[in-house]
DNA sequence: CCGGCTCGTGTTATCGCTAACACTTGCGGC
DNA sequence: GCCGCAAGTGTTAGCGATAACACGAGCCGG
């Protein structure tokens, strides 16, 4: 109610204190709860409080404590689907625990590019840092990692140097590659990721020792980009291909891509082709037809980086390695029709 | 090269001058180039920087400047392709001006919770806030915004009582409906957002108003929430209905779901149903068929919005509103098959 | 009735930095 | 030959908070 008409500049604690006829630790020990203060004195400061629109000045409060309060996100192409959600529940987690969140994307993945990214942060007195960068180049950047900020990974290789969330990408291949063979086909094809891409390589590796598990032969590996016109184009190049009526596609835009490819070559799914993609994008449900996908929780992948980074800034040093489990969501384009 | 081995605390600007054999005060100079150093202590300086991997405390600056180098964004629903690709043109355009970004994203909005966000971000004491929540709830929210620090908004409506940009959605869905019209329809039916987005009432008003300008029937509104389900919902609903063979749709995720229904119930389109979406995201092109839709150059609503919010950081009060011009992409959708 | 406790409060130092000013030099102008 | 000014450097005083300790009042136990 009773606000500051003049808004002159910002009250400080001892503003506070002068208006409430107390000393400014006290103010202090009011608004932290620290130490003990009569309730009517409680009851002064805090009209003082209102009648200011006192506001803690929290970098005041981070050079004396040493905590920023504040976590570090580095992301690599932060409007995908995939790490805008995880992103977002990372976010969320760390508010919960009174976190601020400072992201700085980068557009290029690379060695230096990540370890800028990183010094940015560490300038910016995060006190822990998640980089979400399942890159090549992110696992080498990270070997040169600071060691006085904690810091995780999201969705890194299996032998990165740092602790690392991820989904197991490789048994969502593994899932998405037999539910292929339990259909009965002779083997199934493969569009892959980007090479650079840790996660495109464990769905690839997981593809192909899941096909070589069941005896089944392994066709040449298509690589895309992650995007559907990268799918469109795998599509084009391998439809007609020989004995082709089978294909894991390794995320949901490029499997978009290779059924528009399919449609246009006049070639029916899942009658005569059948398609499993990976992500399960919200929009994968209403694809034509409908995509049977791989789920990746995003948001608890985010979640769970958070945990993780908690612990190690409070100098935990448990478990490495976090695995979410993946789902298959079988729809139409692996159905029977 | 020559990093200190210990790694015990982190230097600061006294180690680095105790070390150089100087004032901490010639030690701040030669890092932010303020006053005259001479050139032989500025080496000697420079090579104590090096060897204790001194990094100056951002925290410490910005308690003595009163500048804390952050932004603050909240966003809502931060995960959906529009608004993650705005921050991300957002926080590319502050980086590059030397700013850090922090997020804080809310997941339902509300008057409360966008009062709550900006206060957190007013606490981590930002320099400046860009809220990218064209809801209404956002606009009345916004009306007690703070005085003290430059806010700035992202999609807000009309008469938003703090400075926006915005893509002209008014104007795109005009071209949308035009372009409908223009290929021999009599009328054009609309597939709205959700009743509390700002721009789901921009794109309804201007279709709504295209549609009395050319003289045309104006049919009953249907109403989703953005998803792909909701459109899908709608096309249930809405398909066979008489005189209905064209729809312009809110967004692309819903187009996708209006298009699924269309599939499902046997009507071709464009042969039977023209439709046309809103966003252009990077997957319409791949859409069956390839969806006409209107494009969103959301990276440059960031880079704008962070133009206008620093603008008005250094105390400028110029233009209040700032608008894109969408474009109309030209898709199977409404072709001429 | 005194020592030692807790409660409630104040005083002082400190975090790492920049702002403001003071102080030496050396040099040019008159 | 003295004044003034610029270059180069140092000293001091905060910024707004917390930490650490100090201190008086009241209470309890022996």
């Amino acid at each position: 109610m009773a606000r500051e008409t003049t808004e002159s500049k910002q009250a400080s604690l001892t503003d506070v204190a002068a208006l409430a006829g107390v000393s400014h630790m006290t103010v202090s020990r009011v608004i932290n709860g620290t130490g003990p203060v009569r309730a009517e004195t409680r009851v002064r400061v805090n009209a003082a409080i209102e009648q200011l629109d006192y506001r803690p000045n929290s970098v005041a409060r981070a050079l004396v404590t040493g905590r920023s309060g504040t976590l570090g996100v580095v992301a690599l192409e932060a409007n995908l689907y995939g790490p805008a959600s995880t992103l977002s529940g990372i976010e969320h987690a760390a508010r919960e625990a009174g976190y601020a969140t400072t992201i700085t994307s980068i557009s290029r993945p690379g060695r230096s590019s990540i370890t800028d990214a990183v010094e940015r942060l560490r300038r910016q007195a995060v006190e822990g840092i998640v980089v979400i960068a399942p890159h090549v180049t992110a696992a080498r950047a990270l070997e040169a990692a600071p060691s006085d900020v904690p810091l995780v990974a999201v969705g890194g290789g299996d032998k990165a140097p740092v602790p690392v969330i991820t989904v197991d990408q490789y048994d969502g291949a593994r899932r998405a590659t037999e539910h292929l063979l339990g259909l009965g086909h002779e083997t199934v094809w493969h569009v892959a990721g980007p090479e650079d891409w840790l996660e495109a390589l464990d769905r690839e590796r997981g593809w192909r020792e899941t096909l070589q598990r069941h005896g089944a032969r392994i066709p040449p590996v298509i690589r895309g980009d992650w995007s559907a016109r990268s799918g469109y184009a795998a599509g084009r190049s391998l439809v007609g291909e020989r004995g082709l009526d089978a294909v894991f596609v390794a995320n949901d835009q490029m499997a978009l891509g290779f059924l528009r490819a399919c449609t246009e070559a006049g070639v029916n799914v899942p009658g005569e082709m059948r398609i499993v993609g990976f992500d399960d994008v919200p929009e994968a449900a209403y694809y034509t037809p409908p995509l049977t996908t791989v789920r990746q929780d995003f948001v608890e992948v985010g979640r769970r980086t958070f945990d993780l980074l908690r612990r190690r800034m409070n100098g935990g040093e448990d478990r490495d390695r976090d695995l979410v489990v993946p789902e298959l969501i079988v729809r139409e384009s692996t159905g029977l029709s």
